[in-house]
DNA sequence: GATGAATGAGATTTCATTCAT
DNA sequence: GATGAATGAAATCTCATTCAT
């Protein structure tokens, strides 16, 4: 029924993403959105199906695009280590130049309706995929150990940047996230003991 | 003004869980959960200040019971690595344990609301204190590295359990999270990298 | 933010008059005023901003008409006394003949709730001035004498009328209003006492 | 039921006074009259049927007492103009003196609800009727115009007098009360219009 | 007589969504 | 396609009153 395309439907996401991060999903009423969007209530329903769908719309066009961007960027990469730091640093660098996207993407987008967080976990679903290949492609290379489950790996590198990220946004938001990039790549990397000499 | 203390302040706590895990936060309406502990909608006002006030007193009793033990658990153990392990233990153990406790802390915990989140992450922080305590030991000991920021430790260990509880609770409620508990330690401890021989 | 103006603001009005008259302000529910003007509970609030701002709008928009037409209808009079007189006469007859409006005056905007009085009262300000202008015009025209104290005066003259209509309203239905504008006017100009011969 | 008399119940009525003064009557909640009285929520219902009743019992023990004192003080004057002045007198001095129980006298028994305003009317009737026996000896004594309906001059009187203490709550509060005695006494005895030379 | 914890009915207001223009 | 006025369902919270102690 909602048309997913046309210029509308950008500047409609855009606006969305904008008051979403400003007043919370809750508060980002469909007419706020409509007016920062320049575009009558009703126009909204042409575009998307419900004020949920604006959400997972929303998530699925700007978190769609990073991981593209993101696979595209490891690709040239040959080594599993070097794509993990990248991915690491992608993930990080990207949500620190958009704030607004990573204030929803963190916050208004763990809303507890089961609509959302299905429609969510889709698009997530490739990330976390994305995340598995680096680490089967680690295995093969043998840098990676092959006793790791790659399930629990995934939780580690996804879990880790995810909650470094929500930390920026909630509490440490003048802290530099990409500065934390090395670290978090020499953490998974080596773990956090001592090396034996 | 909210009396929270008593026999009823307990179980409209139980049944607040119980009625969120089920419905989820929106959904669980003031009257569902009064009905649910046996008493009158009214009767919920006496014992806290308005619905939020609900989930987060629940959040505060149920996490502040769950810090205090973990920290006499561990209390007793010497080594770092020990009172890590234990610590992931219990975080998973507990969880599954509860799981409609699972189910609120992980999900209809994570609300946008700003009166929420702050209120949760209050308490959150005296668990990410005792994370960074272990931390702290590892360096003192000599087993964890001097170099690692313990921030990015905290991140990666908190990160890392709260995603794989939420994983859990999401897509795999069949699994056992218990069973997660070496890996997830394995992998801290020693990171993604095959041992120099 | 409300649109005060067009057919339906008209009808909520005379809706609400009426529904407050027979209920009174408090048993006058916005579900009922709304099912008397044939709208949606919600259409109310795209022309009011909440239950109190329907009492005072429809206060202003009644009494303001009435100042206007009372301060046209004495306008063409030259003396202060017709003019007194036709104001008495313009009050007493106005009452009589919207005895539903006439409640709400009297009795339901007399509610102790500070917002409501206050803009009551701005708009019974400019009725007040009204009086003060006929006081001042007999004092000028030299039929009125010099020292008395217009503020008395005024509140003379509102004070009756308003009381007049109070009682007929709660006790007096049945007699006829206008037959006091006469009496009223002759104690006002005259007094009590008996005139020297 | 209620049994109204007794130390409690007399301080019930004070605190009810200070506190529908302060808060209003829809604002003063029974436990917040309770509290102010220093006894429990139920014990009000010992000594008034209900909260409307407080306020009944109040407008009977105020107005009750202050009739009996203005008849007692009109009784040795003779001239029905003096007892108009003393009644004119008593008025606004017995109000001028308590500013909470005027409050209470002026807006807060001015509620709409019918319960009320029975209650109240029932007390007032006897203040109209002392209003009236003035008015008739005046007429008696010649000095009242034989021709003046007592009901216009009472409400004449009444009005006039409710005004200035409405006024006085309202907007006036720093003017001195008692100053308007012999204006307001002057105006009702010789009216508006100049005298005759 | 006094207490005060518990009750539960009830109404305003919001806002996603529709649909006639 | 675009509009935006109208809809109406639905839920939190208050507070007068009760009654077991």
């Amino acid at each position: 029924m909602a048309k997913k395309t046309g210029e509308k439907y950008q500047s409609i996401i855009e606006a969305a993403v904008k008051v979403i991060a400003r007043y919370g999903y809750h508060q980002a009423q469909v007419s706020k959105i409509a007016k920062e969007a320049s575009v009558a209530d009703g126009t909204i329903y042409l575009y998307f199906d419900n004020k949920d769908d604006i959400l997972i719309s929303l998530f699925k066009e700007k978190v769609g695009t990073f991981i593209n961007t993101a696979r595209a960027r490891i690709a040239p990469l040959e080594k599993a280590e070097d794509r993990l730091r990248e991915l690491i640093y992608m993930h990080l660098w990207q949500m620190s130049q958009d704030r607004d996207l990573a204030i929803v993407t963190q916050i208004e987008t763990r809303q507890a309706n089961p609509n959302l967080r299905a429609g969510i976990y889709e698009v997530l679903k490739h990330y976390l995929d994305l995340i598995d290949e680096v680490i089967f492609l680690g295995k093969e290379q043998g840098v990676f150990r092959p006793d790791i489950e790659h399930r629990v790996a995934r939780k580690m590198i996804f879990g880790t940047l995810d909650e470094a990220v929500t930390s920026w946004v909630m509490n440490e938001r003048n802290q530099n996230l990409v500065s934390l990039v090395d670290p978090i790549h020499n953490l998974f990397i080596n773990g956090l003991k001592v090396a034996k000499q």
